[in-house]
Order: structure tokens, then C-alpha cells, then sequence
DNA sequence: ACTGTTAATTAACCACCGGTCAGTATAAGG
DNA sequence: CCTTATACTGACCGGTGGTTAATTAACAGT
């Protein structure tokens, strides 16, 4: 009978977001639910809804990360050592590898469609995708056409789209992998 | 009061499988729920139980003959009188056609994963792929590498992923299925 | 110390979902 | 006329996201 806790164990933004974040590595979306987060709190979940106007807010907290960290693995990239070849086939793998690696959060990122996402994320997708076509665009010694960079884009995307669910971790899809982006390197030439 | 209505009224799977495949051309999986079936056919959703397991196989059963349907495509297409790039090419912008203007069973055959959809499902996209495959390679003048097929088939799912939900039918991205389709050609030279 | 205010929380509620099941009215068969 | 298999209902289970009135801890002012 107490509606509220004591100071030292009031509930942060953070201990929500951290929870979450924890249980949406191992779980998707969907199967992440407020109260399985509130439940390993030990609050209530309308607690959270304090915090959080609704499951989309509080989830695109969290993968304002993920978007962050594909787009700082991008900047990495091509701003490295290797010759440009080698950079645009690691952007490649590496975008495989994020989204195999990561396989709730690309869900969430690239794949759930308006009515289930917030706004916001879908402008991140986006943005990040922009980041890709410039990046690519940029390692590229002669000027490619938008649409084959989109195209570049769309079979990357249907990589991790196919393999998502069926493969662990991107190792398992590793091969694959290399040739795939051989095949979308072709494709460019 | 009639727990049982008269036999001229009487439910049968056909009705519920049409009803079903009916709202399964506005709404997604998700969104056709047992009870908005049956509320449409004007009986408790606990009679849809007796005609059917679960969920998974009263789709299975609607979903089957888009997996004819797409198979179907594939074979007539092969089997056309135009020159092999051409019906390539045919294939190609077919397969994103059939994506987008089937978008939830789309998702449905190729996109839920095991925890969602049956493995029947599963079996079948697996058949469709290597029919996909067969078709490829038959039209094919060399001799094509396995990978190469499959990343073809991946590129034109990201494709269909990718446009799905933004787009409301394959007219809005036909340019761009085009243009997709040029893409992996290339690549497959 | 007392008071008023505000912030945080609970618990009950809403409307959904897939799925189960005991019960029952009906039609058909003996 | 009685029995039995069928076809169905409707209540229920446990789950989801989301809302809200009531309650109280914590804090600021006097």
C-alpha cells in the first residue's frame, strides 16, 4: 500500500531505458512488453508511463543509439587508411554485419512500417540511409547513378532481411556475406 | 438463443477462408484478427476453432495459393515466347510486382519468421525460391553461380521490403522496379 | 513543526489479441 | 422417441498497449 516509493528507489528514465534495452537484445519489438520491463523493475508498468508517453518513445530512445553507431561505423570507414575499394566493400559487410548482429534493433530500425514506429525513427532511417548513399558515393571513383546506389542500398537491405531470424549472429552468414557484396560491387561497375 | 443455427446458414471453411482472405487484402496478418473474421460472418470467433487449429493454418491455407500463384508467374513467364534476357528481365520486375501488390501476404510468405507462421509457410518459401532459382538459371545464356542467384533473389526482396508500406501498390515504384531490375542484371553478367 | 504543492506510483480499468472448453441446441440415425 | 455426433456459443484464461483516479513521499515556505 505504498503509491509511492522512497527516493532511493524512485525509477529513472534510465533504469527504464536500460532494462529495455537489455531485454530488447534478446527479444524483438514486440515481444519486449511494458510490463515485462516494469515487472524486472518491480514497479508497475504504468510507472512507465510517467516516464515515457507510450512504447514508441521510449523505444526510439534506444535506438537513437543504434542509429548513432551505424552512422559513426560509416564515418569510420570512410574516413580510414584503405583504398577506396576496400572501403566500400567494408561499408557493405559492415552494414550486413550491424544488421545480423543486431537483429531487433534493425527490425525496429529499417523494417516496421509507420503504424508501429514513431515518426522519428523513420526520419533517422532515413538520414542514415543518406549517410550510406554519401559514403558510397564518396568511395566511388567515377560518379554512380542515385538509383544504383539505392539499388546498392535495397540489396544490402534484403541480405539482412533474408537472413534475419534464420542466422544468429552474422558469422553464421559470414560467406554469404562476402559474396553478396561482391555481387553488389559488380552490379556497380 | 440458437447455439446452433439452421443448416442453410451453416459455417463452413470455405466462407471463413474467404472472409478471411478478404480482410487479409486491407489489413496485414496482424491486423486480421479471429474475432474481426468472425464478427464479418456474424458467428463467435470460438466456431472459427472448430473449422481450424489456430490461426497459422487458416492463413496457410489462403496463403497457399499465392505461393501457386507466384509459382505460376514463374513458370509462364519461362515458358513465354520473348528471348531469354527479356523474360529475365520479366521475372525480375515480376517478382517486386507480386511483392508489392500483395504487400501482407508478402510479408507473410517471406518476411514473419517461425515464431509467427507456420512451417508449411516456411517450406513453401523455401520451394518458391528454388523454382526462383531454376527459373533464373534456365534463362541464364552462361552458367551462373549459386551465390549470384541468391543474391539476385535477396536484392529483389530488399527491394519489395524496402518499398512495402510506403508505397500502396507496384505502380508507384515501377520506375524504380526498372531500374532494380537493370541493377542486378548487371550484376549477373 | 505545520502546511501546501508537486512528483511519482499504484491499481484498477479499457479494448484488444489468440486460444480453450464446458455446455447446448440441432440434425440425423437407430 | 431416443440417442449421438455435430456445430456452435459464450464465458473464460493469460497476454498486450494504454489511461487515469487516488494516494503518498518528498520537498519548499512559513
Amino acid at each position: 500500500m505504498s503509491p509511492r516509493k522512497p527516493a532511493s528507489q524512485e525509477l529513472t528514465q534510465e533504469m527504464i531505458v536500460e532494462e529495455a534495452r537489455k531485454q530488447f537484445i534478446e527479444k524483438d519489438f514486440h515481444q519486449v512488453s511494458m510490463r515485462s520491463i516494469a515487472k524486472e523493475l518491480g514497479c508497475s508498468h504504468g510507472a512507465i508511463y510517467y516516464h515515457f508517453k507510450n512504447k514508441a518513445e521510449l523505444f526510439y530512445v534506444i535506438i537513437e543509439g543504434y542509429f548513432a553507431e551505424l552512422n559513426h561505423f560509416l564515418d569510420e570507414t570512410v574516413n580510414g587508411t584503405d583504398d577506396n575499394q576496400t572501403k566500400l566493400y567494408h561499408v557493405f559487410l559492415g552494414f550486413m554485419e550491424f544488421g545480423l548482429n543486431h537483429q531487433s534493433q534493425y527490425e525496429y530500425m529499417f523494417m516496421l512500417r509507420s503504424n508501429e514506429v514513431d515518426g522519428l525513427s523513420q526520419e533517422a532511417a532515413n538520414l542514415s540511409y543518406e549517410k550510406f548513399a554519401q559514403s558510397v558515393q564518396s568511395l566511388s571513383d567515377d560518379q554512380l547513378l542515385i538509383s544504383d546506389i539505392y539499388s546498392a542500398f535495397m540489396a544490402l537491405h534484403g541480405f539482412v532481411a533474408h537472413y534475419r531470424g534464420y542466422v544468429v549472429s552474422f558469422d553464421e552468414a559470414k560467406e554469404a556475406a562476402h559474396l553478396h557484396a561482391e555481387f553488389i560491387v559488380k552490379a556497380l561497375k
